[in-house]
DNA sequence: TAAATATTTAGATATTTATCTAAATATCAA
DNA sequence: TTGATATTTAGATAAATATCTAAATATTTA
């Protein structure tokens, strides 16, 4: 889990998150909403990929990027958790109350 | 919300968060959890604090601290959009199925 | 009041990280 | 194949941050 948390806690990538729940988008188009250069946004996208936030394919001569939902579950859990300050046994017992795809489980990192 | 991110982004501050979801709990029982010294807990409790995601009060020579759930609402409903890939005005529509104590609001940062 | 205990502040240091430029790699198109 | 375009890699640098020790502050108790 450590690498989702870093992942999220910058700006920018929070921003290409956000971007890529629209639709997804190419390295080049991407870089192109910010103030920066491509390869920090080269960089910001490969450490969301290490988080397996998002997933790229290659398109000829383009690299499309796309928003990976399925991590982001245990993530989910773990602020539902605290915010309701539940403890893990009582929300696994009560079950999938949350529209949530997956079990609560362990949520140890 | 960047404060949130930055604050959640340690392992130690969210070992903190974990631990007053329990209970309530003065500095030093905190800091007895960890293999660090004193100051260093201070500064993770005072970066949690700046987040607004922990609340202090004195009791005493003792500075007991307790979680604040209700800045997690924010949080929570990002991660919710980003995982269901819902945009902000169709959620918003929607109203609480959630559970969720507030209304969902822009979260724009 | 003086000593003991609890916590924070100040200041230093080492590590991490975000960003840049320059160069490398891959693909397309003429 | 050669030039253009897209993207990443390498290496450098500056800023942010996690941690420490020493000292300061606040509170209790003897």
């Amino acid at each position: 889990m450590n690498y989702i948390f870093k992942a999220i806690s910058e700006q920018t990538r929070r921003d290409i998150l956000d971007m890529l729940k629209e639709r997804d988008m190419n390295a080049g188009e991407i870089a192109d909403e910010f103030n920066m250069t491509k390869p920090s946004i080269s960089h910001h996208l490969d450490i969301l990929k290490r988080a397996d936030l998002i997933s790229s394919r290659k398109d000829g001569q383009y690299v499309i990027y796309s928003l990976n939902t399925s991590v982001l579950e245990d993530l989910f859990q773990w602020v539902y958790k605290l915010k309701t300050k539940i403890d893990e046994k009582s929300i696994a017992k009560r079950g999938s109350i949350l529209g949530a795809d997956t079990a609560a489980g362990d949520l140890s990192d």
